[in-house]
DNA sequence: ATACATTAATCTATTTAATGGACTTAGTAT
DNA sequence: ATACTAAGTCCATTAAATAGATTAATGTAT
């Protein structure tokens, strides 16, 4: 099966993935997240290959993730910035960071630090639940069919230990 | 500039995602934290190429991201099963669903919803400061170099707007 | 004026990785 | 004996990634 393909699963991993589920894309977001906004930032702090680059750019913007907005005219020259639904991933590359920082910083610490304006400390991020703020641990949650999806899970279930 | 030389780098994004930076990584991570532990339950779910899966099993394996655990004598058999450094991944897997839930879930609602077993209620997953315990914006957050990282972002900062 | 510099790409040839299908191994069931 | 299962491996084909050169539209220095 090709990589396409899967994309069409009704699966919110599957579909997010489809759009920023590659290296390079989330290096990108990094990056934007960082303050790089230009296609010569990004290839040069990535030594992604321009071609790559710019097949990427084109996606994340099709799929409305970062806009392109223009700096200069003449020539027109173009930097790009988040969206909000580009900003909304914000979640995904904070815990790919602390994921990262937790087993492979090594004894030199994190190379980032993330700090918390508000309350003035350094944080790390905890996901807490919307409905009791608790904080979440995979043995406490389960995943269930959603209303329009009956069966979606039962499906994978005939799966032995 | 190749994959692999990325994650030499000082950054727990690109050091993270040299690991699980993979499409079919995280489906297969995906139908693990859903309980699919053999071979033939990824190859069939996902449709993906045994030689791709073998090859991701591996690097997941050797990495310590899940173990292989024999299930029957005669001939022996493995399934795999997430480490604590697995489960790790799970705010991940979480953040990566809630945003195609909220992009591309379209009328039929998320085709999978979480329940939180402790409190009762289905739940989205809400990223909260660990030092104050006020939700996270990255609005109100900056990245620092780390201690024994110093310049590491002034390098990048000299980005215009 | 001419040459050089910038920026954001694109084009092309080569190298690398992904894919699909058949095959292997060790055993069980008919 | 034959068929079947599970967990892979092997191999030929196809697709994607990569590196390097080139382009286009300007501006700046000599």
């Amino acid at each position: 099966m090709k990589w396409q393909d899967l994309a069409q699963q009704p699966c919110s991993v599957a579909r997010t993935l489809a759009v920023i589920g590659d290296r390079w894309t989330l290096m990108i977001l990094r990056d934007l997240f960082l303050g790089a906004n230009r296609f010569e930032h990004f290839q040069q702090s990535l030594g992604i290959p321009r071609t790559t680059l710019s097949e990427r750019l084109r996606l994340l913007e099709r799929e409305g993730v970062v806009r392109k907005l223009p700096y200069q005219e003449k020539p027109t020259r173009y930097k790009y910035r988040l969206t909000a639904k580009g900003v909304d991933l914000y979640p995904v590359l904070i815990t790919l960071v602390q994921w990262g920082d937790k087993y492979y910083a090594g004894e030199a610490g994190p190379p980032v630090v993330h700090h918390h304006k508000r309350c003035g400390h350094d944080f790390s991020a905890v996901l807490t639940c919307s409905e009791c703020n608790g904080a979440i641990s995979p043995f406490e949650t389960e995943p269930r069919s959603g209303a329009d999806y009956p069966g979606l899970l039962e499906q994978r279930a005939n799966i032995k230990a």
